[in-house]
DNA sequence: TATGCTTTTGACATTCATTTTCAGTTAGTT
DNA sequence: AACTAACTGAAAATGAATGTCAAAAGCATA
C-alpha cells in the first residue's frame, strides 16, 4: 500500500518531467506514517528531526505535488492551518469537527453526495469538488 | 427592512453595553447595501470612498460584532479572503462557488439538512454549524 | 453644561502562514 | 565529463488579520 503510493507518485512525477529527489522521497515516507489531517507545520517538524537540511518551502512544494498527484487532499478547517489528508482515488469523506478538543471524524453519506449532484444539475454546474464540515462537540466534549 | 437589522443591532449594542458611534452607523449602512458575499476588503474600500477616516481595523471590529448580532455571516471560501453575507436569524443555506467567474449559487436542501443531524447523531457529536460548499463552473462559464 | 470615567477609534506595528526570490546544488541526458 | 534544466533552502516578501496605545468620543452624573 505504501509501495502503491511511492508508484502513484513516481508515475505523476515521470508524467508531469519532475526530477526524483532525495527530499521528495523522504516527504513522502514521512507523509505516508503520520496519521491524518496533519498541518504543514507539523509534518515540518517531523522532518526536521531526522532531516535538518529540509526545509520550509520544499514541505510546502512537495505536499502541493502529491495533492496534484492524487496522494494527499487539502483540508482547511477554521484554524488558520492548511492540512493534508491521505487521499485514495475513487473515494471520498466529509467531517466532523470537534472545536472542544480538534478532533475530527470521517464520514461518508452516499445519500448527501446524490443530492449534492442534483442540486448541482439543476442550476446547470459542474462540480469539480466539494467540502462539507459540520462542526460542533464530540461526545466526549460534550462531558 | 433595513429599520429592522438596524433595530436587531441597536438592540444587540444595548444588551451588550456597546457605544452607539457614527463609525458602526455608517459600515452597517454600507454593509446592508453590499451584495452578498462581499469581502472586507471590498467593504473598506466602499467605506473609504465617502468616510475616508475609517480604518482597516475598526471594519473589522465592526463586522465581527455584527455577526455576532446575528446580521452578518462569516464565509471562508478558497481564495484567503473572509467574507461576509446578510444572515436572517432561523434561515441558512449553502453555495455553489464558480471557480470560473467567482460567482456563487446559493441553495438550500432539507433533506441535505436532515441527513447532518442523523449523522451526527449516530456519532453522539453536537452540531454548532455547519458549512457546505461546493466547487466547479457555473453553466455560463461550462461555455 | 461641565466633569469624569470608559469605550472606541485609527495609525502603526506585529503576527503568522504561505509564497517568492535567487544563487548554489543536483538529476538526468548527451 | 559536460551540459542544462529542475530543484532546493535561506532569507526576504507578502498579505490578511490582530494587537497596541494615545487621542477622541460617548454617556452617565453632577
Ligand atoms: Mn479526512
Ligand atoms: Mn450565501
Ligand atoms: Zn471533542
Ligand atoms: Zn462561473
Amino acid at each position: 500500500m505504501i509501495l502503491e503510493k511511492k508508484k502513484i507518485f513516481n508515475d505523476f512525477a515521470a508524467s508531469k518531467g519532475l526530477r526524483s529527489t532525495r527530499q521528495r522521497d523522504i516527504i513522502l515516507d514521512i507523509f505516508l506514517s503520520t496519521r491524518q489531517h496533519v498541518s504543514v507545520e507539523e509534518l515540518y517538524l517531523k522532518i526536521k528531526a531526522s532531516n535538518p537540511g529540509i526545509g520550509h518551502a520544499t514541505v510546502y512544494r512537495t505536499l502541493k505535488l502529491f495533492s496534484e498527484a492524487g496522494l494527499a487532499r487539502e483540508i482547511l478547517l477554521h484554524d488558520g492551518q492548511t492540512r493534508y489528508e491521505h487521499a485514495v482515488a475513487g473515494e471520498h469523506h466529509d467531517h466532523l469537527v470537534c472545536t472542544g478538543c480538534n478532533s475530527i471524524i470521517e464520514f461518508e453519506d452516499e445519500t448527501i453526495e446524490k443530492l449534492q449532484k442534483d442540486i448541482a444539475a439543476r442550476h446547470g454546474f459542474l462540480i469539480k469538488n466539494h467540502k462539507l464540515e459540520i462542526y460542533g462537540l464530540c461526545a466526549a466534549c460534550r462531558q
